[in-house]
Order: C-alpha cells, then structure tokens, then sequence
DNA sequence: CGGTATCCAATTCGATACTG
DNA sequence: CAGTATCGAATTGGATACCG
C-alpha cells in the first residue's frame, strides 16, 4: 500500500500535495473539521460514493502521517471517533485559501455541486 | 485521457484538488511561477524523471483548464513558451499558504529535498 | 459497528521509438 | 525543438463477501 511517498521532495508544494493526494483526503479532512468528531459511519455517509475499503484507506495513511486521530472506545458494539491531530488543523487551515479559489472556480466553469448529506 | 473531472464537486477544495491532481502540476505551476516564462525543455529539465508523454499531458490539460498559456512561435526549430495565466496565477496564490505547510512538514518529517537543477 | 480480505476494473505513469 | 504514438507496468479504486 504505496499512497504517500513521505518524500523526497522537490519542494514543499510537493510535500503537501502528497499527504492531500486520494481520491477522498481532501473531504475527509474538510468533514472532520467542520463536524470537529466523526464516526466512520458518518464519514461514510458524508462522503457518498466513497467505498469501505478507500475510506480506511485513507484513514489510516493520514492517521500515519500524523493528521487525523483516531479514538476507539472499548465497548460493544464498537465506536471508533476521528477527529483532526493540531497538524490536521494547520493543514485545514493552509487549505483555506486553495477551498475560496476552488468555490469561484465552481463559479467560474459553472460545474454543479454533488449535494451532500446533511447529518 | 480523462485525468481532470472537470465537476461535479462536493466543495471548493473538491474542485481545486481536482485542478492541481497529477504528478507533476503543482511542480509546473511552481516552476512557471519562478521563471514567468519557461520552454518545453527547460520545464523538462526542471522537472527531473518527468517523461515527455506526462509533461505534455499535463500542460494541455492545464491548458485545458484555464491555468496555462501555450505560445506558438512559428519559427524553425520550433520554439514553444509556456506561462501561466492570470486564473494561473490566482491559483499559485491560493496554494502559496499549502507550501509554507509543506516545508514546515518537510522539517517535521525529516525528509530530504530532491535537488533541483537550476537553469 | 467497524472493519478485513479478495478479486477485478480503471486509471495513471513510464520507456521507447519516431516525426515535422 | 517540441512534440506523437504505442505498449506495458504500476498504482489506484470499486464491489462483494465475510469477521470480531
């Protein structure tokens, strides 16, 4: 399972776009921080279309690279809670301004948004 | 060649993460920033281990989207400069915050930097 | 509930050879 | 110089079935 290349790198844009590159990083992060705690079922049906496999997938390499916390309560049935490590947080934050380019870009080419599930 | 989405996005980091998604776009907007203007073979060499198919897909496709600008001079040997556009420019802005992130995360990591030839 | 395991499809990437 | 074309390898993603 060979995802993140955790260097080297040419320059720090690399190294960014390597802990953000799969298919459903990006929205996993924005779900955790918007929602600050989030079970993997809720993930899963924030995220439609995403499969069991992709989102664990996913999970544990950002989990490995230190951006997502993972709790799991020992109690049945099992609960498990992601949220954001502080260095998730900083990465949230130094996406902020790439999220307001992508919405007017949205604008701009006129795509249409996929709705997403309230919880 | 369906590497780009092109919509419909979940949200704005959807849509920009879509954009910059390929091995070596962020490095080509980084190197077209740097330079202003930049030729076939001087990205190529800029970009170490990139192939010729991969660049050429990448820049038309950036092309595609708006970011970069392909001149033609009709000259002989053929000279080609690419630059970025002012959507272009607009996104390296946006991502300026992401590679700050990124060489504090290189230093975090421990992970060396691939040297870059100058030019 | 929160996962694994397995298999298969789709996509991406790279190497090489060739062209106007 | 600035590409095309082609092929195959590698990586990534999806569907389904099963487990503690």
């Amino acid at each position: 399972m060979a995802t993140a290349r955790r260097g080297p790198y040419f320059c720090g844009l690399d190294a960014a776009m390597d802990v953000v590159a799969g298919k459903w990083k990006s929205l996993i992060i924005w779900e955790l921080h918007e929602h600050g705690t989030r079970r993997f079922a809720e993930l899963r049906r924030g995220l439609p279309g995403v499969s069991e496999k992709m989102l664990v997938q996913h999970l544990r390499e950002m989990e490995e690279d230190g951006l997502v916390h993972r709790e799991v309560y020992p109690v049945v049935p099992p609960k498990v809670e992601y949220s954001l490590t502080e260095h998730g947080a900083t990465l949230n934050t130094a996406l902020e301004s790439l999220v307001e380019w992508g919405q007017e870009r949205i604008r701009r080419i006129g795509a249409e948004k996929v709705p997403v599930d309230a919880a």
